[in-house]
DNA sequence: GATTGATTTGAACGCCCGTTCAGATAAAGC
DNA sequence: GCTTTATCTGAACGGGCGTTCAAATCAATC
């Protein structure tokens, strides 16, 4: 026995991502065997080394696109007009985008420690990007007097922390719809650098 | 050869702690065996289950231990006086608490997934009690019309999630001191509160 | 100094790991 | 329909896993 029947190369690659994403999120990476990939993609473990050459990659892969989508669908986003209407664009869109992908966002937080050090200098690379774009908002709301921010780069963070928090606890269908949530999250946050 | 000198179980356990709390911040519970916890002790892997009755008890004591600990030591400094003074300490008193103790709050975040069902229970119902304190002072604020808060819970867990987000870039004798962050983070906190 | 009990070793248990690869099979091209 | 190529299987590799336990050794007691 071999090749089974309808195998194929563009169904059995996103399939193996898929499963990697899935099984990651829940489960953690270390924990995770590719044998139990496999097993949920449905084909034997080594046929996985026809997609990726080892699960570090699966790992650095995963992570390193999302990064870079979330990066590429901000930028195509990108906020307009004075400083507190782009931060309110900000919030918007990183409550939203992280709440509909939250297995990617869990994998992204959780296992930082699990890559290389190449690997991981390269994602943290990516994180420092978007969160200077938060930064860069804060500064020019500092700079034309709306804000009141005495470290904006601490304050990035602190917001950028505080916004991704939601993924802990938000469920679809329960007992605040996603626009509740972001009313709640930008009154925080717009009062927080107001002066 | 057997037993080796100067071995006891007074000075054995506490180390198998330390060792597990170390190694499992540092590498995650699951990347981590209990040979490399023995190595770390000095001592062989059998050894270690004098102390413990398995390696998921092991992660679980020290996760309730830590959550035990800092309501006990809330509980101790609980805040007094008006709202707004008391949301001030206990922004003052996570952050500090929190900063001293990087890798058993590390562990308490990212091994949930880790325990058995029964054994996340236990922790989900302390972190919930220790979000409640929190909660308390902001429902106290707004019954009193200082504050301004539309959710109150989920007020408290953005509260935290931004607080906690300290640990993922403080480090002594960086750019900020403790009283530095303790100044940005109330400042914001305060901010986001009031009306 | 002999005895007792606490503590540790070292080997073993059955099982799972990531990865490789020759051989088998299905799909694609002619 | 035959050949070629992409894809997958199944077995194997060396190694590590959590846990158990008889035997050995040390510390404390008398």
């Amino acid at each position: 026995m071999a090749r089974t029947q309808g195998s194929h190369s563009d169904i059995t690659g996103p399939r193996l991502r898929d499963a990697a994403r899935s099984l990651f999120a829940r489960f953690g990476y270390a924990a995770v065997s590719m044998r139990q990939i496999a097993a949920e993609v449905g084909v034997q473990a080594g046929a996985l080394y026809n997609y990726t050459p080892d699960k570090q990659s699966l790992l650095f892969d995963l992570m390193k696109a999302h990064m870079d989508e979330l990066l590429i669908a901000y930028d195509a986003a990108m906020p307009q007009g004075a400083p507190l209407e782009r931060l309110e664009q900000f919030v918007s869109f990183h409550i939203r985008y992280h709440a509909e992908r939250p297995e990617a966002v869990f994998i992204a937080y959780m296992e930082l420690r699990n890559l290389t050090d190449g690997n991981f200098a390269q994602i943290e690379e990516l994180r420092r990007s978007y969160e200077a774009r938060l930064e860069g908002i804060l500064t020019a709301g500092v700079t034309d007097g709306a804000f009141e921010i005495s470290d904006t780069r601490i304050a990035a963070m602190a917001l950028i922390a505080m916004l991704t928090g939601v993924n802990t606890w938000f469920r679809e269908g329960g007992r605040l719809s996603m626009e509740d949530v972001e009313a709640l999250y930008w009154d925080m946050v717009r009062k927080s650098v107001l002066r």
